[in-house]
DNA sequence: AGCACGCCGACT
DNA sequence: GTCGGCGTGCTC
């Protein structure tokens, strides 16, 4: 008897193929299982999907395909990761085909059914059993009361929790410790942990892995995040899909790895932008990962210092409206205190200094006592522009509406957005004027600049033969541009660690997440532009910055006491400011919470940016703004009108990228719900917009739901 | 997304 | 006279 089949493939948002497709097969298969399928003249991978009744009565039955084969050696998906990629798929406006294809390891793709079928073996081995002599401790490691009150509190409720922990509060002990009961106590449970971007947290994976693999063996804490290799990552996924791995760490990917007896999730310094994926289908991890938890039955905890201000709104007591639990930790542990703030006022600093005279003293003393200071500015290069005095020539990139940027350590030009790079000119292109300067600074210039000004300076008990009067203060520069291959930034870290630098200076790279041990001072050279930023998340995140960055200094105890954050401002009295120097994040979330509230931003509306690419900007808006029109040609247009914020379509702040242009259209409404709704049923008015004569030469467009930056 | 088909410039 | 550029269209 012939079955028809839903199968899912990867097609991507756009094309016709936007559905499920129908196939024959032989054999009944279940949803969630893997397939191969036909597809034109290639053969692809599928998942098998629940169909709705009336699907394939559309299609002549005759000219239905018939499956190629099942990947019988690998479990079906089940029904609640079936459930996730839906929600996700809708909730992004993106096909379900290409989140859920997306959201497998690509091996499973790309291997044929010999190679699969081999690899299936060689993984299946039993896990080895586990020691039983050493589950017995684990509740004899020593927690702060604190730490005590927030699990107690989280056996307590359901959640989902917001762990509010201050740098050095010991979050993830809490971690550990919640991960360890719930493993002790259900055999089969399984946990997962995700972080911002794993290659800035390996201590985060050593201490799962230092605590967990005694514990229940090798294979029972994996790794899922895009910098493995496709064979690592197949690995770890079968492990968390086949139960074998109880702990999964990862970065936001994990979030649609499929495990079985999912019950825990942990979403470690939850503000962090990197949950949100930035191309695809955009979908916040974190989100998601609340969803799923209420879709599985399986408790979420979020965490962090300084939380994102949407969650911060959620964790409001619950007579207010609140969804979540908020756990406070605001102690850092043992006597260790959080680095004094100090705000130097550069109106009265000399003009154009980079580094006042007070800040400079105060690293120079650092380097006479032997501890570490650590400079961050965000911008990478020497000089974020040249520029030409005669003619006013600056160097623009020829593809781009920026500047490309000049770095100095290979003299070049290079557009940090299409990475098109040119060798420095000699003289101006424009005028032949051979006197040509860097406007601006980026790391590099800042790193430069501070040997000058350290020159004289010596490190102390350092005399060698080469250096009679001592040696020279020695500057590391961490930035993407130091650390571009691999293993670079390790090695990077491990000078510092080490010692052997005196200052590091980067760009906020080096403020997340690294412990560094024997760093006393921490100075942010030039923060303002956040302030006054047209993008009204810039405060947030300068905050959450320069508040973890101030988490950098002074972790060890015996040397908090005289640990500093330095901030260089021209509007010291800034309320950003105040608060940093109290560490009071609730005072900052309330001042920003009410700003928001007043403007009707989020998280009091929602919000979503359809975004549009094509040759000459006018075809871009041109797009936009006929699909804006065409919404009084919806059903109920006057009830979206009434719920629903269409602004005009801009150009967006980096016009053209590559030699592509590039609008954007903000759509706004007090009810996330409507706006969904919406956004679902306005669909198939942009592709039909885009079909129109007028569609022509749009390269694509995209909706990107809940954005991060407008 | 792939992979075809299809119509216009610089080379053996 | 071909090789190859990527524009448009289709895949159950």
């Amino acid at each position: 008897m012939t079955h028809l089949l839903s199968v899912l493939v990867h097609t991507p948002a756009h094309s016709q193929v936007d559905g499920p497709l129908t196939y024959r097969s032989e054999l009944a298969l279940s949803p969630g299982v893997l397939v191969r399928v036909p597809l034109g003249k290639r053969e692809i991978l599928g998942v098998v999907w629940d169909a709705p009744e009336c699907v394939a009565s559309v299609l002549d039955p005759g000219k239905l395909r018939p499956i190629a084969g099942a990947l019988d050696g690998i479990a079906p998906l089940s029904l609640a990761w079936r459930q996730l990629l839906t929600f996700a798929a809708s909730y992004y406006q993106r096909s379900a085909g290409e989140v859920a294809l997306a959201a497998l390891p690509p091996q499973l793709r790309d291997l044929n059914t010999q190679q699969l079928a081999r690899r299936l073996k060689r993984h299946a081995k039993p896990a080895e059993p586990d020691s039983d002599e050493n589950r017995s401790a684990i509740d004899s490691l020593a927690l702060t009361p604190e730490q005590t009150r927030a699990i107690n509190q989280f056996d307590a409720e359901t959640g989902p929790f917001l762990l509010f922990g201050s740098t050095g509060s010991g979050k993830t002990e809490v971690y550990l410790h919640c991960v360890q009961q719930l493993l002790a106590q259900d055999p089969s449970a399984q946990a997962m942990v995700m972080v911002p971007e794993i290659n800035l947290t390996p201590q985060l994976e050593d201490r799962f892995m230092a605590r967990f693999k005694p514990l229940y063996g090798d294979s029972a804490v994996v790794s899922l995040h895009s910098g493995m290799t496709p064979a690592q990552r197949l690995k770890s996924w079968l492990a968390a899909h086949s139960g074998r791995a109880r702990i999964v760490l990862g970065t936001r990917m994990a979030v649609f790895a499929s495990l079985p007896s999912l019950k825990l999730i942990i979403v470690d310094e939850e503000h962090d932008p990197s949950y949100k994926q930035q191309e695809g289908a955009r979908y916040s991890a974190r989100d998601l990962a609340v969803y799923r938890g209420r879709l599985e039955g399986a408790k979420v905890m979020l965490g962090s210092a300084t939380p994102s201000l949407e969650s911060w709104h959620h964790s409001r007591p619950a007579c207010e409206g609140g969804r979540y639990v908020r756990l406070e930790m605001p102690s850092r542990i043992g006597s260790a205190s959080l680095p004094l703030v100090r705000r130097v006022d550069m109106n009265h600093q000399p003009k154009k200094c980079v580094f006042s005279p007070p800040l400079l003293d105060a690293i120079t003393q650092r380097i006479a006592r032997g501890e570490q200071s650590m400079v961050f500015l965000n911008r990478r290069g020497y000089a974020p522009v040249l520029h030409c005095s005669d003619c006013d020539w600056k160097s623009e990139c020829p593809h781009c509406s920026a500047f490309r940027v000049f770095h100095k350590i290979d003299r070049t030009l290079r557009c940090h957005h299409c990475g098109f790079t040119e060798r420095v000119p000699r003289a101006c292109p424009a005028c032949g004027n051979p006197d040509i300067a860097p406007l601006g600074r980026g790391t590099e210039k800042l790193e430069e600049h501070l040997a000058e000004l350290l020159a004289a300076v010596r490190r102390p008990n350092s005399v060698s033969p080469e250096w009679p009067e001592g040696e020279p203060v020695r500057i590391a520069r961490i930035d993407a541009d130091t650390t571009k291959l691999k293993g670079e930034l390790e090695s990077q870290l491990a000078r510092v660690h080490s010692g052997e630098v005196d200052v590091l200076v980067g760009t906020q790279m080096i403020a997340k997440g690294h412990d560094f041990r024997r760093i006393t001072l921490v100075a942010a050279v030039n923060p303002d532009s956040a302030l006054f930023s047209s993008d009204f998340r810039a405060p947030e995140r300068l905050f959450s910055l320069l508040m973890q960055a101030a988490g950098r200094a002074g972790r060890d105890a015996d040397i908090s006491g005289q640990s500093e954050m330095w901030v260089q401002t021209f509007h010291p009295k800034h309320a950003l400011f105040e608060a940093l120097k109290r560490h009071d994040y609730p005072a900052f979330a309330a001042q920003q919470l009410k700003e928001r509230e007043q403007a009707a931003m989020p998280p009091f509306s929602f919000q979503a940016l359809v975004r549009a690419e094509a040759r000459t900007q006018e075809v871009a808006q041109g797009f936009l703004t006929r699909a804006s029109a065409a919404v009084d040609e919806m059903p109920q247009a006057q009830s979206i009108r009434n719920n629903i914020s269409l602004y005009p379509a801009v150009p967006m702040s980096i016009q053209r990228i590559a030699n592509v242009e590039r609008a954007q259209m903000l759509i706004e409404s007090p009810s996330r719900a409507a706006l969904q709704l919406f956004l679902t049923q306005w669909q198939a008015v942009l592709h039909a917009t885009r079909h129109q004569p007028e569609g022509k030469g749009l390269i694509r467009w995209a909706v990107d739901v809940d954005p991060l930056a407008i």
